[in-house]
DNA sequence: TGTACATCAGTGAACGCGCGTTCACTGATGTAC
DNA sequence: TGTACATCAGTGAACGCGCGTTCACTGATGTAC
């Protein structure tokens, strides 16, 4: 209806972030334009003003989901000094905290974005190999920090390290995610579980209350 | 067109065998009756004979798929005798292959619909429940045979110790195949890397020859 | 054992519906003079 | 600074298409007598 350039660009950035959300939570699939166009406070006509297609808009929702994504990990450690708490050790607090599994719209997006992942598009799939990568790096970097003893004895690689943490992280989620419904005390059971065998791998000291931080 | 009994539960069966394939090739939702009734071999109106819905195909679909699976690993147990290799390092080196990985139309129905698995219908979702529940106790199981060594050395129990294993080979296959189109070094070396550490942690000697057997 | 009939798995066209996409139109924004 | 016009984000109806589902029909199977 006549909108100036720069209301233009941020309506664009709601329905990005609108579809981040949605993708998400339901499935890039079963998210309808409509529905989504709705959701971002507009008509759906109008979608076709800022992309080019629907892949074209997954493809840039998936890379701006993984650059947020990381860099929300990245603020995260440079967190208040006077926290005693290591950085490694609010990280994994929170990866496998029930808030977290129960938030996947603005979780983690390498776990939020598996189930698609194997079927997204080229570019797609693209943005969501390398927001892995960068992933993995920030966590050996945190691993780093922590101190050579939680690199486990194995002589591994702080890659190799942060390959594996990462994988059982993601997959404690993703599988809480997938049983939350019908089977809410095997979910707990996962991340609690996974949480203890983490902590005691990179030598932090289990607590019985972990008390995560809340996401966002 | 005038079938027997017999042969109308067999067409039943094909139905679901190939459903179980396509649901995991991908996604339950992106595969059409339509599809489905031609790949088992009939035309789409069948499909109301022998299911009252989808969903009740889906529910079927999974019960059947993690039955399956637990049956196939439970089998692979009982593996000829003059093989030295433990139970336990079998069932790893397969479940990391890049074999499992490309194959996940016959592969560990816990991780082919971990994607869909949390937006599955309630009964679906509580036969993969169920089934990722059997799976953790046959590993324990695996463990447990292998000797107190392979538990590690902080006190866990059997379970523990199976559940955090289990997150870890679910979330290297589920990654690996997320990037396997756009970044199959990554992809590979997730698999590769999970797989010595998961060795490694079991008191298995890590070989740089894994010598996967052939799923199936 | 033979005949007559009911059953029901399979066929293929049709249904309403929501999908991604296109389109003509509106009207404030932004530009040219 | 003021006026005239082009731009283009947003609207909402329409498109073809494939989805899950329904239906009338076919004809061999299985049953009743």
């Amino acid at each position: 209806m006549g909108v100036s350039r720069e209301q233009a660009a941020e309506n664009r950035r709601a329905i990005v972030a609108a579809a981040a959300q949605l993708f998400r939570e339901r499935g890039v699939d079963a998210v309808g334009l409509n529905e989504l166009m709705k959701h971002a406070g507009f008509t759906q006509g109008g979608f076709y003003n800022h992309f080019e297609s629907k892949a074209a808009l997954v493809a840039e929702v998936l890379a701006s989901a993984m650059a947020e994504g990381s860099a929300k990990v990245a603020k995260s450690v440079r967190a208040p000094v006077e926290d005693t708490t290591t950085a490694l050790r609010r990280y994994i607090d929170n990866y496998l905290s029930q808030t977290h599994r129960d938030n996947i719209d603005h979780g983690c997006p390498v776990a939020g974005f598996a189930g698609d992942a194997p079927r997204l598009g080229a570019r797609a799939q693209s943005h969501y190999a390398g927001g892995l990568d960068d992933q993995i790096t920030i966590l050996a970097g945190l691993i780093a920090e922590r101190g050579p003893s939680a690199v486990g004895g194995k002589c591994r690689t702080l890659r190799e390290r942060a390959i594996s943490l990462h994988c059982e992280m993601v997959g404690a989620v993703v599988l809480s995610r997938s049983v939350a419904q019908a089977a809410p005390a095997l979910a707990n059971e996962i991340l609690e579980t996974v949480r203890r065998d983490i902590l005691a791998s990179t030598d932090e000291r289990p607590s019985q209350d972990p008390k995560p931080r809340k996401k966002r």
